[in-house]
DNA sequence: GTTTGTCTGTGACCGGGTCGCATTTCCGCA
DNA sequence: TGCGGAAATGCGACCCGGTCACAGACAAAC
């Protein structure tokens, strides 16, 4: 059993918690390993609890019915999130899924005892209904992206910031992976990107995509 | 200048405030009236604080650029709600308007002046981001709705919904007012509603539409 | 009556999501 | 070294719903 304390250390509110909420927590929380490609949190998972990443990426995402994603946003090393933890807070009713992008570790306090610490800890509650809003703002930012954006500028857009993000022009994702990020399907991400090779913006190979003209892909925006 | 002392006493967070922060509210707050039709909060206009609806209702909803609509949600009498003062709070940076559907007295708290209490008092921070995550999980089911649900499926459900909330069902509202709700174009609920009255589903006549077939409307969803 | 504005009906088109299947590329392994 | 299968991509057809451009149809005011 590893000492958790560096980790607990970085709860956002754990300045706030008396010597004795500090205990409890620590009794109520665990570090487990996540492989990539593993659903930690969705439909068919027990509720999760309050986490916070450790290492790796976390991808949330909305799943219809019918199989359909939607991507929320994303968690990395240093973010925590309750929406895994949902089901103990009676004012958020709707269910999301996470999946694991890169191997994560993950500091994980029960549902309960998060609940229960709410419920005493003023802070705690405090803390919990803003980064719920934090998320909520992001969010908002993403759906106004789908609902009101063409899709040409959308993929523009992704290309340029992932490009920014990992400091490269040349993208190893699939096709599949990047029409996840920007929700939406395969064929239409193909079809898109073979428009822009067609303009010289952007270059392809199996499992890659090159950016050849940033500036024009910037006009699109 | 009438006494507000009644609805300040409405407001969520007033039993949480000291004698000191109930005076500066006071000082800090209005009660004006807006006609139906008026928008009261929007790109447009100026920052308007939080409000408690006293009576009336409201509709929030997102502005495209293009001036496309997505209705978010609606207030009513003793709905209070703080993303109109989304300019002072600096977890919520998203844009949303408001406007009145039917004649309002709303009490507002001056932006600046929420602010402050926010600052200060834990409590009032605490209900700012509270009702905002309730906003946030109501808000996720309507994107849910519209991004997953098919059109047949949405429109039958708001027409339930909305014969419910109005005990009758003899609905009378246009076909631009229905699309605005369930946030489409004229033309769509036309082609469906027409396609529901020729199934037997309803019936229409100018400005109305009546429920004929509950529980085939029921059946769709 | 006529006028005017609101409301509704309709056909054509477009973007993008869906489906089915063909083709290419990679990679492990005989 | 070549083969088999999975992964990745290409592509055409179709559907749903949003958009556009009009053309009636109806109601209230005069």
């Amino acid at each position: 059993m590893p000492d958790l304390s560096p980790y607990l250390e970085k709860l956002p509110y754990w300045k706030d918690l008396s010597a004795d909420e500090r205990a409890f927590v620590r009794e109520n929380a665990a570090l487990p390993f996540y492989p990539a490609g593993s659903v930690i949190y969705g439909s068919s998972t027990a509720c999760l609890g309050m986490i916070y990443v450790v290492r790796g990426s976390i991808r949330v995402f909305f799943l219809s019915d019918e199989g359909r994603e939607v991507t929320l946003f994303r968690l990395s090393a240093g973010d925590s999130c309750v929406l895994s933890a949902a089901c103990v807070i009676e004012e958020i009713d709707f269910d999301t899924q996470m999946a694991v992008e890169e191997d994560c570790d993950v500091l994980v306090v029960r549902p309960n005892a998060f609940a229960a610490l709410a419920e005493r800890n003023i802070h705690v509650r405090c803390y919990l209904f803003e980064t719920a809003t934090e998320r909520f703002s992001a969010v908002m930012w993403v759906m106004q992206q789908i609902l009101f954006s063409r899709f040409d500028r959308r993929l523009a857009s992704f290309l340029l910031r992932e490009s920014a993000r990992l400091e490269t022009d040349e993208l190893r994702m699939t096709h599949e992976q990047i029409a996840q990020q920007v929700s939406s399907a395969r064929e239409v991400v193909a079809r898109m990107l073979k428009r822009f090779a067609a303009e010289g913006l952007v270059s392809m190979s199996r499992g890659q995509v090159k950016i050849v003209d940033r500036a024009g892909l910037r006009k699109l925006l």
